[in-house]
DNA sequence: AAAAAGGTCAACCGCCCCGTG
DNA sequence: CCACGGGGCGGTTGACCTTTT
């Protein structure tokens, strides 16, 4: 006891991370790593303590994650790995590349326990369907009007391959991004985004109806002929959305 | 159509571990 | 060896969303 806590919480943000609280920790992570944690919301200039920084990375914005439901392979391990070690979630995690601790345990109090309890009392398991609620088919919303912008780290910016995604699309939430062309990237702000912008066109990334997110990786089939790489791209798009105000500034994505 | 119930998951809290001086 | 501080971990919460009644 005695023991101060992490930060002050005077004057600190709390709660959920804004788009722009997002590309500073993106930005600043990207150019000096993350060397302390403690240290690294005043230098980056967020209003944040240093465990609520190296949370938001770990389990959110880190493009190593990968996103989507889990498999049940992923699934079938978690429950193996949840035997021998317990409720160890990092060194669950640790065996399930891309997956973080929060994640497993989220996934293991709302899936896995219920799957395993029915198992023992039915002697049966439950297919992976089955065990999504109607509400998870859908998946979480990339950019819905007026939604925050975790949905875009979160089902539009993957350093995977479409692979995370097995869930069924929704179609409303499909018609979100009709219009991901070369009107969307014509109009780059800075002189570095204007090299990205005439390479990353609707003819390389598009928008992939069947996951439900915009698929990085189309973008780069061929490294050095295409030019940008996924990582770019992920950084023109998320540059580009948090400078035009999220959602609000692509109108043409409104309303769809 | 509205309210209630249930599910999901990002984020916080507080303790523990470990490196450093 | 000890104290301290930062990072990591597991448990828990609460807001939001979907489904059910």
């Amino acid at each position: 006891m005695g023991r101060a806590p992490c930060c002050e919480k005077m004057g600190l943000n709390r709660g959920p991370w804004t788009p722009e609280e997002d590309q500073i920790l993106i930005s600043y992570i990207r150019k000096h790593g993350h060397s302390n944690w403690r240290a690294l919301p005043k230098l980056a200039g967020l209003l944040r303590c240093g465990k609520s920084c190296r949370l938001r990375w770990i389990n959110y914005l880190n493009p190593d994650i990968k996103r989507g439901n889990f498999t049940r392979e992923e699934e079938d391990a978690i429950i193996n790995l949840h035997e021998s070690l317990g409720n160890r979630w990092s060194a669950i995690a640790a065996k399930l590349p891309g997956r973080t601790d929060n994640e497993i345990k989220n996934v293991w109090h709302t899936h896995l326990k219920k799957r395993l309890r029915n198992k023992n009392s039915e002697g049966g398991i439950s297919s992976v369907s089955e065990r999504q609620s109607p509400g998870a088919l859908s998946p979480q919303p990339s950019i819905s009007a007026g939604g925050d912008v975790s949905s875009v780290t979160e089902n539009t910016i993957s350093t995977e391959d479409t692979r995370s995604y097995d869930e069924t699309p929704s179609p409303s939430s499909v018609e979100q991004f009709p219009l991901i062309d070369e009107s969307l990237w014509s109009e780059p702000e800075a002189g570095e985004l204007t090299n990205y912008s005439s390479e990353v066109s609707g003819e390389y990334l598009q928008f992939d109806d069947q996951f439900d997110s915009l698929d990085f990786s189309v973008i780069d089939p061929a490294p050095g002929i295409y030019g940008p790489s996924i990582d770019d791209a992920m950084d023109f798009w998320y540059d580009l959305f948090v400078q035009a105000g999220g959602i609000e500034g692509f109108p043409e994505l409104q309303g769809q």
